[in-house]
DNA sequence: TTTATAATAGTTAAAAAGACTATAAGCTTG
DNA sequence: CAAGCTTATAGTCTTTTTAACTATTATAAA
């Protein structure tokens, strides 16, 4: 990053649709980024939205974004939204797609960079006093309506995320850090909207040797405690090296 | 497109580095797109890259390029500079990334959009008329030095490349229309770097149903001659939709 | 007609996937 | 503390797929 994200101090640092007339002057007034932020929840899906409180677009939901400095890359400015958003530092984030059609936002050129962002149950939070909007997760299968083309942004994140949550280990990033295999399984299905074999799920898991046993097990669970996993980062790193293929 | 691509007919509509100075008028000042066009030849993967004769950056080879119109979208700029630079007009093409770092070209702020495009052979010459710079396939494994980022817009195009031929079959627009099965194989031998069995390779293929078998065959080889087949780009979609997943 | 080259067909063993059944562990409630 | 409930975990068996081969056939060219 080319400045610390907590010099951020101000709601005006989140994207303000409804205030886009009052840009702050080190931004480069046609560059904005959006992020698709996925968490997991009681095994289902979610998507983190914001709403505003004042301004032209206030009262709709979008996706949270902002705009990018003059003295920064695109994908920090992203980095410095979330972190500013989420409180949290180290998240997954990826760049989806450039979505640029000249009238995607009425009355201005706005290209903005969209991105999809991972975001562990531990971390679902959201960092307090963002006193000029709403922020809130919801269940991919109950969103608003939203404005510009960010439910097209949205559709497109969900089925990336789809597509790479089969043939990539990304969706570690979902969980806690430690999980047990019945939540890594949940989590595929809440993603795939699918349902799994337990015994034939959990034996492909374990074969793979990704999963590092931890000897803790589950804690405050009204039945048999299961054991918990942590994603071996370096294995898979090695493996990959080797042409390994994660595959569910 | 917003706009007729043909419209085009000068040299200055594909990015010329050296004339950074020498913008047209209706271009958005920081934005551009770059594009790693890939074609294969003789069981080769090859690149296309541009060397300009004239300007700062004469002799030097690059990524070809233009800039962003106000009244066009950035996927639009991209297809208009492709179809100038191969006079094809139903070029494979995708976003591959933007690159947005601050000092990615000296003295200037210029965020790109990266593609990747996909040619057939058919389609590997290249529309003549173009004075002011060269236009060369280079293969894969002998690039030369290029400016700014180039190089890494092209390592990252090649992994996305090679991942993405795995799970999708995109390999066949780098193929003509009607190809052989030893030429598809070939193909995936050059992309991945490995050598594949033969009767396997085949009847994988041929499983998958994705292939019409046409009543064509090979001509001009001095060996029996093999069957022409075609994808079946209809099929594709449907299975798709079934949950259907293509690998390699 | 021989030869070279690649097309195409077939075989077999090992591995993986899929659909199950069975048992064990540990909380909860009467 | 025992019965019952829920989930963890182990194991079986069948079907498919993969992988490493061998064998045969067609065709242009020498």
């Amino acid at each position: 990053m080319t400045e610390n994200a907590d010099s951020a101090t101000s709601d005006e640092k989140i994207f303000f649709y409804g205030k886009i007339q009052e840009l702050p002057d080190d931004v480069i007034d046609t560059l904005s980024n959006d992020s698709v932020v996925f968490g997991c929840d009681d095994s289902t899906l979610k998507v983190l939205l914001v709403r505003h409180a004042e301004g032209d677009s206030a009262g709709e939901w979008a996706l949270p974004g902002g705009w990018v400095r003059y003295n920064e890359s695109v994908d920090d400015s992203a980095v410095r939204m979330l972190q500013h958003l989420t409180g949290v530092h180290d998240i997954y984030l990826e760049q989806l797609h450039v979505f640029s059609d000249v009238h995607r936002v009425p009355h201005r050129r706005i290209i903005t960079t969209a991105y999809y962002a991972l975001i562990r149950p531990d971390d679902h939070a959201i960092a307090a006093g963002f006193s000029t909007y709403d922020v809130r997760w919801v269940d991919i299968h109950d969103l608003p309506e939203l404005i510009y083309d960010h439910a097209d942004i949205i559709d497109m994140a969900l089925h990336r995320l789809r597509h790479k949550v089969r043939h990539e280990p990304i969706g570690f990033n979902l969980l806690n850090k430690k999980f047990t295999l019945l939540q890594l399984q949940e989590l595929y299905e809440a993603i795939l909207d699918v349902k799994l074999d337990k015994p034939n799920f959990r034996r492909k898991m374990l074969k793979m040797n990704l999963l590092i046993s931890s000897n803790e097990k589950q804690t405050g669970v009204s039945h048999r405690a299961a054991k918990l996993y942590e994603f071996d980062e370096a294995v898979y790193h090695e493996l990959e090296q080797q042409g390994f293929n994660f595959e569910i």
